[in-house]
DNA sequence: ATGCCCTGTAACACTCCTGTCACATTTCCG
DNA sequence: CGGAAATGTGACAGGAGTGTTACAGGGCAT
C-alpha cells in the first residue's frame, strides 16, 4: 500500500486518543488529532484528512455539531465520518446517520473492529483503494470479505481465528509474543490466559493444514509464534 | 547507531534504578533518572528525553498521575512511556493504557525484555530507528524474526542461547563477565552458577561453528567472554 | 426456549530445553 | 614440572513450554 490515508481523531479523553493513535499508526495510517470539537473543525480544514473518527461527546462543540458543520461546507462535505458513541445510546446512532455519519462504532470497541470499519468506509468512498488483502505463501486473507483461502481452497475460520491469523500475516517472519497477539486479535486491555493463544493457534493450524500442506505457523519456544516458510 | 536516545527512569528503589541505568547504558542509551514523581516531572520538562520508563508506585506523585500530567502538556504529550507494574496488578495495566502509557512491563522483568520493549516503542514513535538486526563477521541476529544466521545459513538456537549471543553481539569486542551475561540473558535478579554460562557458551559455539568456521567467541580467562574477530 | 457453534479454560501427554554435576583439558605460576 | 585454578565437554534428571483433547458457559439464530 503506497497511499497512507490520514485519519483525523477527535476524542477528548487523552488515554483513549493515544491508544487509538497507536493502533491506527500500527495499521499504517497517518494520524492527526484534536481533543475538542472546535479545534477539530479548524484542524480538519487545514489538514484535509481522508477520514474522521469523531467522538460523540466533545467539549466546546459536540460531535453532532461538528458533523453538521462539516457537511455544510463544500470542501468537507464528502469527508467520511465514523462516529464513536457510548453503549446504549442507540438514539445517537440514528441522529448520527441523520447528520451524515458514514458509520458508527459503539464504545468500548475493539481496535481491530474500528480499523475494519475505517477500511470499509474508505473503500466505499474511494473505490480506487482496492480491497485490502494479506497474502503469504499461498495463504490469502481477504480483509474486506473476511475470507481465508489457501492454495485456492477456501478455509473456514472463526472471527477470533481470523484476527489472530491476520495479525501474524501482517508481518510475515516476525515473532509475536502471546501478549502481543492477544492485544492484536482480542483487543488492547483484554486479559486472557496465554494458553488461550496456543489453543487458538492449534485451531488455525488444523483448519489450515488440510491434506499434507506444510505448517506455516512457526512456534518460537519461550517467545511466541510467527508465520514463516517451511520450518522443517 | 549514531543517535543515542535519552531514556528517563522514574523509579524510587535505588538498587533497581542503578541496575536499570547500568543495563540501559550498556545498551547504548543515555540515561537520566529521578526517584520520585514530582522531580521526575520537572526534570523531564528540562531534559526532554526520548522515552520514559515509569514505575507505577512512586513517592510524591504516583506514576499514573505523572503520566496524566505529561499527557496534558503539549510539549510532553507525545513522550513515549513504558510503565513498570507489579505482578498481579492487572487493573493497573488497564489504567496504564487508559492514561496513555505506550507499553508496560511487569516486575520482575528481564533487562533484555525491557530493552526490547524500549526499542519497539522507539521504533514505533521514530520509524527512522528501524534497527532490528545485530550483525558481526557474518553472524546475523534478526531480533524481530528471532532467527540466527551465519554466512547465509540458518542456525538453530534455543531461547537462552539466543539471548546470550544477543548480549555478546550487542557490543562486539567488549568483554562481559559471567554475572553480566546472566543479567542480560536470564534476567536481573536471577541466581545461577557461573558455570552455567560456560555451558551455554559451549552450546552456542557448537551450534555456530559448523564446518571449519572460526570460533568468534573469545574466552577471556578469569573474566568472561566476548565476540571478537578470529582469535587464533 | 432450544439447539448449535464459538471460545476460554483446564487437564493431560509429551517434547526438548536447561542447570548442574563429574570429569577432561588447558592455562598459569612458582 | 607439579599443582591449582579456570574452562571445555558430555551426560542426565527435572521441569518448563507446548500440543492436544475435552468440556462448560454464552451468544445467536431459529
Amino acid at each position: 500500500m503506497t497511499f497512507k490515508p490520514l485519519i483525523f481523531v477527535a476524542e477528548d479523553e487523552v488515554g483513549q486518543a493515544e491508544i487509538l493513535r497507536y493502533n491506527l499508526e500500527q495499521e499504517g495510517f497517518k494520524v492527526a488529532a484534536a481533543n475538542n470539537g472546535l479545534s477539530a473543525l479548524e484542524k480538519i480544514k487545514e489538514q484535509q484528512p481522508d477520514l474522521l473518527v469523531l467522538d460523540w461527546m466533545l467539549p466546546e462543540m459536540s460531535g453532532i455539531e461538528v458533523c453538521r458543520k462539516l457537511r455544510a461546507n463544500d470542501e468537507t462535505k464528502r469527508l467520511p465520518i465514523i462516529m464513536l458513541t457510548a453503549r446504549g445510546e442507540e438514539d445517537d446512532r440514528l441522529r448520527g446517520f441523520e447528520v451524515g455519519a458514514d458509520d458508527y462504532v459503539v464504545k468500548p470497541y475493539l481496535a481491530s473492529e474500528l480499523i475494519a470499519r475505517i477500511w470499509a468506509v474508505l473503500r466505499r468512498t474511494r473505490p480506487e483503494l482496492e480491497e485490502e488483502k494479506l497474502e503469504f505463501e499461498g495463504i490469502v486473507l481477504d480483509l474486506a470479505q473476511h475470507k481465508t483461502i489457501r492454495d485456492g481452497e477456501q478455509i473456514e475460520l472463526s472471527t477470533t481465528e481470523f484476527r489472530l491469523l491476520r495479525a501474524l500475516l501482517s508481518r510475515p517472519g516476525r515473532v509475536f509474543s502471546r501478549a502481543q497477539l492477544i492485544d492484536l486479535a482480542w483487543g488492547t486491555g483484554i486479559f486472557l490466559e496465554d494458553r488461550t493463544v496456543d489453543v487458538c493457534v492449534r485451531r488455525i493450524r488444523s483448519a489450515l493444514n488440510v491434506g499434507d500442506k506444510p505448517d506455516l505457523i512457526r512456534t518460537v519456544r519461550g517467545t511466541g509464534y510467527s508465520i514463516d516458510k517451511a520450518n522443517k
